[in-house]
RNA sequence: CCCCUUUCCC
């Protein structure tokens, strides 16, 4: 079974999500029971070649299963039915999982987040802190996402004021997200101002700032900072 | 083998 699990997780790591299905159904043929990985695995598959009629076949096994009770498999269900666009079944497996840890959390306020339910993601991210649920750097990064986008300019100050607030050091994926928030929200100035506080930058830094420096045709400047990235040692990408 | 996340592509 681990042999198995091994070989599909690698398909699915490697975005071969169909081999992953073919090595699945041939484990099931060779009697092979499927465990709460081999469901995690197969249901990353269908998430991310948004596929909801394969998803609803696993979601089937897992019942059949009878692992539908584990957090994990519970929060991968929920992650597939968000992103094949599905957010009513996804709530409704949240609402059917009896434990909810932060990974539930967090798949939920990435789900609305993605689709534009903003109002949805905040109300999820301040139910979970009524609940004493810690926050962490995916909770906030998914939170940014939701006010990532024309209009909520505000909303997203609101929320870097926060987190600023309650953490003393942010890592580098949540001040990414704060610039990537500040660019789609319109504030260039912003997003800048973050970009040169930080200490340290990775790839995905410079590469959200000089993206951003295109959106508001500012050329020279996204110019400028691939110079600056190329000069720090980062190789373009 | 082990669930959630940020740039780009789609």
């Amino acid at each position: 079974l681990v042999a198995w699990n091994v070989m599909i997780s690698g398909c699915v790591h490697a975005g071969q999500d169909e081999l992953a299905f073919c090595l699945y159904c041939e484990a099931l043929q060779e009697g092979c029971a499927p465990s709460h990985v081999t469901f995690v695995s197969m249901l990353k598959a269908c998430s991310g070649g948004g596929a909801p009629l394969e998803g609803m076949l696993i979601h089937c096994d897992v019942i059949e299963s009878g692992l539908q009770g584990l957090v994990m498999v519970g929060n991968s269900l929920i992650e597939m039915y968000a992103k094949c666009n599905r957010l009513e079944d996804a709530a409704h497996i949240f609402s059917k999982l009896s434990k909810h840890n932060i990974v539930t959390w967090n798949a939920r306020i990435a789900g609305h987040a993605h689709q534009g339910y903003a109002g949805e993601a905040f109300g999820d991210f301040q139910r979970m802190l009524l609940l004493c649920v810690e926050p962490n750097s995916i909770t906030f990064i998914s939170i940014l996402i939701a006010f990532s986008g024309p209009g909520s300019l505000f909303h997203g100050k609101v929320i870097h004021c926060y987190i600023v607030e309650i953490l003393d050091n942010c890592d580098m994926p949540i001040v990414n997200a704060l610039i990537d928030m500040y660019v789609n929200s319109g504030s260039f100035e912003l997003a800048l101002q973050v970009f040169n506080q930080m200490s340290k930058r990775d790839i995905i830094t410079w590469n959200a700032m000089i993206g951003g420096c295109a959106k508001f045709d500012r050329h020279e400047k996204a110019l400028q900072l691939f110079e600056q990235m190329q000069c720090s040692g980062l190789e373009p990408d």
